[in-house]
DNA sequence: GCCCCTAAATAGATGTTTCCTATCAAACCG
DNA sequence: CGGTTTGATAGGAAACATCTATTTAGGGGC
């Protein structure tokens, strides 16, 4: 039974009976013949049924909100079974907006060396990437932005507030004090993506400064836009956690944005399964401890 | 898996093997084999073995509380499913207090109309029975006292207020006017058993005037303590609730127990699972279209 | 309009799991 | 010390799951 929910949910996170059965490691005939009893147990049909994939009905909707109830609860249970067997052991799954993957590091400091049988997997996600993933229970944890856009039903830990300076090379004439949102009309920028909510608030800072964005190189990455600035006139817009692993050099400097001076928190989300599992706990404790750090805004250089 | 989680929770709730097979439906050997099965995929001892049953050790307590939510969740998903598929049909087991057993009628009344699928079933419980069928997912929901005794995890829905009154023989002379708790010092009564928590309630309120409890007759049944009543010059302490279906005729008279005017919420109780089943909060709507229903205090005849 | 390609369902074979009956071993009780 | 209770073990039949191979059904390109 909570291998074909297992089974289920693959299907409505991949949209494709074949890939589906391929993510679980299982042929496409068995998972068909999974979803079919599935169907018949329930005695309702779960997916729109044509010659290929059509989504899933009322019913399969609702049922996946209970599969991954379930499933996720199972998991948990397994997970927390080897914690006592074991001690706190496995892997911790962790999706992360570009902009906070230097905080990761924080959050692994101390945590590795008194759990050395938990091992972290980090990727790189977009925050609406992280909740879906979160949904789909395809990570554990998220680090994103907690105060933006809605998130849901999740635990959140709040780690620091993000500020933002500009990153530009050294010697660049705006690097000589405090930037406001309003002057940044006519530098010429790179950013990261519409798709990452940092540009969105960015974005908003800057339509609520009056000033125009258009950036001339857009990017998901932190290392494509710093690697640009380097080499040219340009300019990039970082949070200060994000920027500062770049500024220990003297290639780069970086000016606090201010009028406004924003700030967004980011911090920890998981799923809202109480109670948690003892790995979840220790890192959600962990992550608490550092909610106090303050997010020291550097001047320029 | 769900289905070893099944036998392991009728296990934990019968504390025998052959008992909680039977009460699977499968032989003992079934059941042995289960739970080991369960033991070795979890990589946990989960009870203490011996030649007999001798209770769950720490991992399997906490395996418990997780098999509960799997198991209860995954009859949420059948029961929705089936709600979907034929609309609201299915059984309400529901455990209730005997003092109040009178007002399932008005739980059910209207409800078995509009939902004509939906068969319920009654039985009389003590608060504490109630609570742990509950937590063994014996019941669906429970009709209980909320306000008195410590009730754990739960969704709760007042319904009215219990007053109590005092019961006896027409003529009997305390029927005059109303009587106060402190006055039952000599006046030999009927009482529930004191594993009722109404008995307690009592119990406490005479304390309370100071005067001894020493019931003549104790019983678990409501009927036990108005039939003797109505044999002799007894008298009995009954919420207005419970009274009010014995007094349509002019055998018995009642009057209002004063000093204090003692009185404890009594509501519908289930486990707190979000999403709630469609039959499920159903029934809790119900219960709240009755939450407003004044208790009334009868004057004695 | 026809053909081809992709996606899912079906068929049949094979291996695994489950669950039964029967029996055994250990502990407890008188 | 024998009988009884309780849970574990053994062995075999039935049910189930999963695989490979094949068929059926749409959709898109030409």
């Amino acid at each position: 039974m909570i291998d074909k929910l297992e089974m289920f949910i693959a299907l409505a996170r991949e949209e494709h009976f074949g890939r589906a059965a391929a993510a679980q490691g299982v042929t496409q005939p068995t998972l068909s013949a999974a979803i079919k009893q599935l169907e018949d147990q329930l005695g309702v049909m779960l997916v729109w049924r044509g010659s290929r994939y059509q989504g899933l009905t009322p019913e399969g909707q609702r049922a996946l909100d209970w599969a991954r109830r379930i499933v996720g609860d199972a998991r948990s249970l397994r997970q927390e079974m080897r914690a006592a067997r074991e001690g706190l052991s496995g892997d911790i799954r962790l999706a992360v907006i570009p902009t906070a993957l230097t905080v990761v590091a924080d959050l692994t400091e101390g945590f590795t060396d008194k759990h050395p049988n938990v091992r972290f997997s980090v990727q790189s996600k977009t925050s609406i990437e992280i909740l879906e993933m979160l949904e789909n229970l395809e990570i554990d944890a998220g680090l994103t932005y907690l105060d933006n856009e809605p998130l849901g039903r999740v635990t959140t830990v709040p780690i620091y507030a993000e500020r933002y300076v500009l990153v530009a090379r050294s010697g660049h004439p705006l690097l000589a004090g405090p930037v406001a949102w309003g002057d940044l009309g006519d530098v010429p920028l790179c950013l990261l993506t519409p798709d990452m909510q940092n540009r969105r608030i960015i974005n908003q800072h800057m339509a609520e400064a009056g000033v125009a964005v258009e950036p001339q190189i857009e990017s998901t990455s932190v290392v494509v836009l710093v690697s640009h600035v380097l080499r040219s006139n340009w300019a990039t817009i970082l949070p200060v956690r994000a920027a500062e692993i770049f500024l220990a050099g003297d290639d780069l400097g970086s000016v606090p944005l201010v009028k406004p001076d924003a700030s967004h928190t980011v911090g920890l989300v998981a799923p809202h399964r109480e109670p948690f599992t003892p790995v979840l706990t220790a890192l959600l404790d962990r992550a608490r401890t550092l909610s106090d750090i303050p997010a020291a805004i550097p001047t320029g250089r």
